[in-house]
DNA sequence: CGAACTATATATAACAC
DNA sequence: TGTGTTATATATAGTTC
């Protein structure tokens, strides 16, 4: 709708959709409140990105306009069938129980468990799949190495300073011997020692920045 | 917001305020429809109009999506007395959904899309687990073609080995003229092409048989 | 990332029929 | 009330930082 026209279907690269989603939300939650203030209607929204995430806005109250809804579209406010609430959460139930089959499919065949059945055509687009995984999450892994490595390198600039301030206010107490300061600089050096993020596993023998495979 | 920028408060004006009320209603459910199309979000959209009317749209099911709601804001506001039948299916269906998005986040993750918060032990995990896959999917791919070229030879030398008889049977008819039994020979030529396999992409211009990581 | 910035595509207020 | 037209206000795709 803008620099270029594009097509109504999903949008494939990733990050494109997440923004293209959090600019279009808002864009509909503002439109719908300005429907509900200039002509005085009720209106209730609510969006569920694809990643679970809910985000929802209504113009009175959630709950009344869905009751108000439930009246409109069957009679389901009463007891007039005592289960079909029941019917409601079975099929829902039915149908979630299918998607977390497909998924846990999906997932083993991610994993490599359950490909017998694949066509190489299949099996190729798999491979795209995990080819373009494994480079996000190589990524990933590299930025989060690079970070460490700075905080390494400016815990140890910090430590420097310290030691030399430090030397120095001894060299001022040697000169004027009054209190013990020196413990209040032993204090800081701690504090900043604890900044060390917690997940890197110094364990780890090998540190490999690049990607995994050597040749 | 055209010939004249609108203020954002109720129209006075009855008639405007309905002809307002549905060209927007309707450009609003465009943009909800777009939305959910373009970022593959589940969406439920219900308006009423200050007349009672009501106006609903849906990206999948309302009720479906009502549900999904109602998981949320963790209010079940469609009974006052739930039945003991309907409070089971409905822990169970809570259950469904924390495995659900379980499995939706690590699919996510394996398909490098929901990164930011991990670790660096995770993120060698996750790693790891990718180069399994990876490795079992190739081979897995791998077998599949090997199958194919075989097939592929295997035909040939068929083809060849009835060709051969063919010409053999075409001369032996010459010597002793009798009944047409060439037909015969193409019909075994027919059933035994239609043994290949269907799923082999013959448009797909590289039959990559190496780890898809070439240096 | 996310915020800011265009250049365009869309939506729509006013008007006409 | 519905439909169509038009001039303008908004929304937003692509891009930059």
């Amino acid at each position: 709708m803008t620099r270029q026209k594009i097509e109504i279907k999903k949008i494939d690269n990733i990050s494109a959709r997440q923004v293209t989603f959090s600019k279009r939300r808002r864009g509909l939650f503002k439109k719908a409140h300005e429907l509900s203030t200039l002509c005085d209607a009720e209106i209730a929204l609510m969006v569920f990105s694809n990643t679970g995430k809910l985000f929802d806005y209504s113009s009175s109250s959630m709950q009344q306009v869905i009751q108000r809804h439930n009246l409109h579209s069957q009679e389901l406010g009463l007891s007039e069938h005592p289960s079909i609430e029941l019917q409601l959460e079975l099929s829902n139930q039915t149908m979630l129980s299918k998607e977390l089959a497909e998924k846990t499919r999906e997932l083993r065949q991610l994993k490599g468990e359950e490909l017998q059945e694949m066509t190489i055509k299949d099996l190729q687009k798999l491979e795209k799949l995990l080819v373009g995984g494994i480079t996000r999450v190589s990524q990933a892994k590299n930025f989060q190495e690079d970070r460490v490595l700075k905080d390494i390198s400016s815990l140890k600039r910090k430590e420097v300073q310290l030691m030399e301030e430090n030397w120095r206010l001894k060299q001022a107490q040697h000169l004027t011997p009054e209190n013990g300061h020196s413990s209040e600089c032993i204090t800081i050096v701690c504090s900043s020692l604890a900044d060390i993020p917690q997940d890197y596993d110094t364990s780890d023998t090998s540190l490999k920045l690049g990607l995994p495979f050597p040749d």
